[in-house]
DNA sequence: TTCATTTGACCGTG
DNA sequence: CACGGTCAAATGAA
């Protein structure tokens, strides 16, 4: 219903405009790399890198919401319930009366490879769901007491553990004030936190539109039995086998946005995993001309734009 | 000490 | 009453 007032032809501009920044900043990070020792340190690679990321993550989510491209139709399994009549203020002693159930209906729901989507989540509880493989993980936004109200939730999905299902509820007020924690002064092979999209690689049959390597980082909290050894780390970057890599939920659990890609290396493979990050298609509904021509989006979307558009 | 996660209990909804 | 969403005490990590 209250699809608030917002046109459809400011949405567009607004969803356009996305995605131009995140062309814009996918351009200075590859000039970036390309120039690592020309940087005058004004901006990262991973801050452009969580600013892409954004960019994408809130065009896919405003994407999804819309039922053009909607899968699933956005309002199955749960009650729809009247969040319409205001929250009641919570944190009382007597918890009768102190939480309304979130309206589904004002959701958007995504298919990702990765939780990460840039933004400091908090989790918040964690659900088994009946004839569910899986736990649901329910997350708020860091910043929920400063108003912001963004909150998700994740679910592995049974057909295809290697994807996540994330429905998003309202949007994140606190923007500006994001920073994913460890970005800044992490150690830059340490915090390798890759996530790549490869369409050929023949080791990844069943999820041919991307892959996936999560490097133990230091400040992840809970990383047991994976080695943090320098030598392994970086001997894994050029075994292919590892880009297929899936970190088990319980090691990803941290409420934090991981942040892939390193700081301030620049080599082959940096580059290929900024290009790896998105994967080609043809599809005309998507063309945006975000390098050479071609039209990139990220692979995620490719699967869940395929699935809207029957 | 602070902050995030875990997990059982509580509660609303169908 | 069952299920699922949220709370909040307990726990653990930094």
């Amino acid at each position: 219903m209250s699809i608030s007032s917002e046109t459809l032809v400011t949405k567009r501009k607004r969803l356009i405009g996305e995605l131009v920044k995140g062309k814009e900043f996918t351009a200075q990070l590859q000039t970036l790399l390309n120039n690592p020792l020309k940087n005058n340190g004004s901006v990262s690679a991973e801050e452009l890198a969580v600013k892409i990321l954004r960019s994408f993550t809130e065009t896919l989510s405003e994407l999804s919401s819309d039922e053009t491209f909607q899968i699933d139709g956005g309002d199955s399994g749960a009650s729809v319930c009247s969040l319409e009549s205001e929250k009641k203020p919570a944190k009382v002693k007597d918890r009768r009366g102190c939480y309304k159930r979130r309206r589904t209906s004002d959701s958007r729901k995504i298919v990702s490879p990765t939780m990460d989507d840039g933004y400091a989540w908090r989790k918040y509880g964690q659900k088994k769901i009946l004839n569910s493989e899986y736990p649901r993980c329910y997350y708020r936004c860091t910043h929920k007491y400063e108003g912001c109200k963004a909150a998700r939730q994740v679910e592995t999905i049974k057909e295809d553990p290697i994807l996540y299902e994330i429905t998003y509820f309202d949007h994140h007020t606190c923007t500006d004030r994001m920073r994913a924690p460890h970005i800044v002064d992490s150690d830059p092979v340490e915090s390798l936190n890759l996530v790549s999209f490869d369409l050929k690689n023949p080791l990844n049959q069943d999820h041919p539109s991307y892959s996936m390597i999560n490097i133990p980082s230091g400040k992840e909290p809970k990383q047991d039995a994976q080695s943090t050894d320098m030598s392994d780390v970086k001997s894994s970057l050029e075994d292919s086998n590892l880009w297929h890599k899936k970190v088990p939920m319980e090691k990803k659990s941290s409420g934090y946005a991981s942040v892939w890609g390193p700081k301030t290396r620049s080599c082959d493979h940096d580059q290929e995993v900024v290009s790896r990050f998105y994967s080609c298609t043809s599809n005309s509904m998507h063309e945006l001309d975000m390098e050479e021509n071609r039209c990139w989006v990220p692979s995620s979307s490719e699967s869940l734009l395929g699935t809207a558009a029957k």
